[in-house]
DNA sequence: TTTAGTTAGTTTCGTAGCCAAACAAATGAC
DNA sequence: GTCATTTGTTTGGCTACGAAACTAACTAAA
């Protein structure tokens, strides 16, 4: 069906199209390369719709034709691919001690991926705006350079993002109520493609949910592994971002009531006894935060060794995670739930326990079929996903403008 | 947009026709009585468009014209409604000790509410199946002696109902993989109409999203308080059940890691620290299911009367019940969250105590805006929400054919 | 009482964009 | 060389939307 249901939303032919136009791109995006035929014997558009949607599509430079036909029997097809060339969309990640700046054409294939180290944790959110401007500029130079279209930027902010995409809290940054895409697009000068702030899991989902190994799966939930914890909501094919855009803050459900205190000034958060100060807390309590990705390198190495207080603190870890996990699956019974951050390197000593937690603890038969996976996509999650959303909006068929 | 983002699916004419058909008939529910002219103003369409999809309607026998009209300056309008009286929807609820039937016509007015004792928690699916047929048949031939076309029936099972309609686990009636929709279909003898099988929370959700309070809410989490606890999860306008239909089982998540053991073998679930058993442990041990609404008057009782155990065993569940909530509220971030079943009755010792629990426990700001809120709809709302579930259908554009 | 003004709803016409079917094009098989 | 097969385009028909003109029914004011 074409409806929305949210509210009196018409539709006439233009949306038609739309929708129409963005069922060829997907479909191109999955099958490619494939032929005009192809496309209207598995969408059940007809031969004539889909030459005159292709046709529109390559007029707007976001399919091209490869000259390459199969040979068999009958007339040989004009096959079709994504045209990566004449455009690029822009993903850039605010942490405690970087800003990472990643590019991507239509494909998703990366363009470029910069990071800068930047003192976010001891910077205003308008320094950040500074610094964030000054990357971004010179990003879209070098895609200018290149030929390429920006269709827009994305930011990701470890933190609380209202949907208006006001940074209410982002608390490793000491953020409040900052209008970073207002102030970002004020400092870019008319950029002429729409900025967008998300949160960091959410975005890190929708990476997960476009490029992932998971990409099939249209209910999915990201776990990010940092200082604070949080997660990214992919149900029925969308993110969720709840009533105000604070879903995803499984940081701070409670998991022990007698465990330590978290910076939240409450007991036993999730983020207290399975983020990754827990950890640091017991073998490098006073590491920087620019230390971290050394410090836990060094966990990894001193648990490769097999140190038994290692394995066993890491161990208790996975077991906390797993019950925050367990709590994640009966309620919202995910197809898979992903872990990333510095919970990646710590797999192998985190998902077994945490595993077994969890499904002893989900109701569903079989856990309700939920996997618990490790991220393959690296640190720059988020950062991708923030390029995916730029994505995300011409799949759901804002294209750029005729030529 | 248009698009409905899960797949390829495109649209054609036909789309565009049904979603403002669906559009004409949800403006005229919200806002009748009102005129052509009024639905063509607010919802964009042209006069003309709207002429015509109100006569489709119409035709349908959807919409009646009450030739009611204003006066003031110009050509008095002739203002619409929703006919009520060609159709019915029916919502069937079957648990411990009952089965409920509930009708309704379109615009939601119950047309009856009957409620049959049967032995649900002794019998087994397929004598459930048989009283819910015999039922239904009753129900059926009440709405055709009034000149009714039954557009559908819906069933609401306390348990787990996956995304086929089958029902995989119902703990408290005792099934196991019971193809309710299946058996009752063939038990009714080609009824003419769809039938369907849906869990409790989630179609009392439902209810609450389209009949209740708070129906402007587009993210709303309903909590079912009988011995088990579970939710109904309402995010962006629609139900979302997970990947397997298994969503909003908050039971089992963990709040007393020391706390009692549960019916399903771990300790300090939600459901065994603040389900109504949990209360009925302490006042009325050896209950049996038919009982559960006396001794629960009874306990409202002796509140009342201010016995200072039972207030303080209230205080117990309200924290237990706000930790649970806690964790819905961060990890969803609904508008409100609607506390129903048993804790209706309760909620004046319930929900102060919950509501601090909550609130304190919740990581945005505001406690992102969440109200705990308790529900008004009484006992039947999932019977209410089952047939909700059938005027759905017909509000996304499934409309009954033309005369 | 007439006339002007206002609002409601219909009619007419133009257009977008879908589908079906016929057709043209390009190849392999025999 | 002809036929079969498959691709993609062209043509025509149809649906349903929007714009604008028009009719309808009323109030207000001259």
């Amino acid at each position: 069906m074409i409806t929305s249901h949210n509210g009196p939303q018409p539709a006439d032919f233009t949306d038609v199209r739309a929708t129409n136009l963005a069922v060829v791109l997907r479909f191109v995006r999955e099958n490619a390369p494939c032929s005009r035929a192809d496309i209207a014997a598995s969408t059940g558009l007809n031969k004539a719709t889909v030459s005159s949607l292709v046709a529109d599509l390559i007029d707007r430079r976001l399919l091209r034709e490869t000259g390459l036909t199969e040979h068999r029997v009958g007339r040989p097809a004009t096959m079709l691919v994504l045209d990566g060339s004449p455009y690029a969309a822009i993903g850039i990640e605010v942490n405690v001690d970087y800003i990472t700046a990643v590019a991507v054409d239509l494909k998703g294939e990366e363009l470029l991926n910069w990071r800068r180290s930047f003192p976010g944790g001891t910077s205003s959110a308008a320094q950040a705006v500074v610094a964030m401007a000054a990357l971004a500029r010179r990003v879209v130079s070098r895609m200018t350079k290149e030929a390429r279209q920006v269709l827009g930027l994305t930011v990701a902010v470890p933190g609380l993002v209202d949907v208006n995409g006001i940074v209410r809290v982002a608390p490793n940054l000491g953020w409040r109520d900052a209008d970073l895409a207002g102030d970002l697009t004020k400092a870019l000068r008319d950029p002429g493609f729409p900025v967008l702030v998300d949160n960091d899991a959410n975005l890190a989902a929708l990476a997960e949910h476009r490029f992932g190994p998971h990409r099939n799966a249209a209910n999915l939930v990201y776990v990010t592994g940092e200082v604070g914890v949080g997660a990214g909501i992919v149900m029925d094919g969308r993110l969720r971002r709840g009533g105000q855009g604070f879903s995803g803050e499984i940081g701070h459900i409670e998991i022990a009531p007698a465990g330590p205190t978290c910076r939240c000034g409450r007991r036993g958060c999730l983020e207290a006894v399975a983020g990754i100060g827990a950890i640091l807390a017991h073998t490098a309590p006073d590491a920087s935060p620019s230390e971290l990705e050394l410090e836990i390198d060094e966990v990894v190495r001193r648990a490769r060794d097999g140190e038994p207080d290692i394995l066993a603190l890491l161990e208790g870890v996975g077991r906390h995670l797993g019950r925050g996990m367990a709590a994640v699956a009966n309620l919202l019974n995910p197809e898979v739930v992903i872990l990333g951050g510095y919970y990646v390197p710590l797999a192998p000593w985190l998902v077994a326990c945490a595993e077994e937690e969890m499904f002893g603890r989900v109701l569903a038969p079989g856990g309700g079929g939920c996997r618990l996976e490790v991220s393959t996509l690296g640190y720059g999650a988020a950062a991708l996903g923030a390029a995916a959303r730029v994505l995300d909006s011409v799949d759901s068929g804002r294209l750029p403008a005729q030529r």
